[in-house]
DNA sequence: ACAATAAAAGATATTTTTGTCTTTTATTCC
DNA sequence: GGAATAAAAGACAAAAATATCTTTTATTGT
């Protein structure tokens, strides 16, 4: 008869970054959002932070405050009081996402080295230059090329999900 | 004669995320020092971490900590007391700079949905989902297919920077 | 005008990431 | 074996990102 002991699991310093995305939580919520937005806007409607919230699983105080800011930069429109809410208007609808992420995260995903370094460049490149400089362009391409509204038809028919 | 007021700047909630780059500050750390010591390594030398803090600009300390975990999960090897420091053997030289990614940034880089989706998947697709695929597989890549040692000649003929 | 509603703004709290400092352990050289 | 050296480990501190709560402002319908 042998005695086993419990399993102790103590992390002494895990240390791994715990969820190294490529955006920050912010602009992951922000884009959901303005995805949700856009399909309601396409079929009229204006939606409560609230509703947003819940539908793409965020936290409803913390989106308010990236909305806030969209909002103020006047990337989504909104309106207070009894039926009010958020809204793309049309010329909003064609807007690229990349606006919505230079808002939120600033512009370094678009321009800034691999290795963040200040001063690498063409001239001056880092050893992953080239090969980030395709990487980066590949996103910028991408982000410039999808505008908010693009998945409406897509979002109202389910072929997607924002949730989870 | 007018009053001219002192001009004021106060920042209410700027909001904007700092500095959101593709890898975290530890993972940018990691890479340009895993690339210094692997280009002295090449050249047949040991590298103490002061030199490598200051070769790198890197904090010091907190690259100890860094080169520690890595030195933990064997992707570096390391030497106590006189003459010693960190260097790579024949076998870590080779390895690709995706070991040294995952084990500071973890997996989310390489198999992470773009929205921060847990369950996004090809049947439950964000609406980002194919193109990010594109980009995530184009990042995997590269990170697969760069070997630690791979810029040692480069650095040593100076082609490269890992500073500032 | 007034009550109700919903976003905006302000203030504060928590968690994670980044950074520092001190003590311990292993190795080398004398 | 002892002093010196350099990494490892542990504890702590600061900054940034994420999250929450309260108060204010604008708008609508009655």
């Amino acid at each position: 008869m042998s005695f086993i002991p419990p399993a102790f699991t103590f992390v002494v310093n895990s240390f791994t970054n715990d969820y190294m995305a490529i955006f920050s939580k912010t602009c992951e919520y922000a884009m959901r959002a303005v995805f949700y937005v856009a399909q309601k806007s396409h079929e009229g409607q204006k939606v409560g932070i609230k509703e947003i919230a819940e539908q793409i699983n965020s936290p409803e105080a913390f989106l308010a405050k990236i909305l806030q800011k969209l909002s103020r930069e006047r990337l989504i429109q909104s309106v207070k009081g009894p039926n009010g809410g958020f809204y793309f208007d049309a010329v909003s609808l064609n807007r690229p996402l990349a606006d919505i992420v230079s808002a939120v995260d600033g512009n370094e995903i678009f321009t800034g080295c691999g290795l963040g370094l200040t001063y690498c460049s063409e001239s001056n490149p880092c050893p992953l230059h080239e090969e980030f400089k395709k990487i980066r362009n590949q996103i910028t391409h991408m982000l410039n090329n999808t505008t908010i509204g693009k998945f409406n038809l897509g979002l109202i028919k389910g072929k997607f999900t924002l949730n989870k």
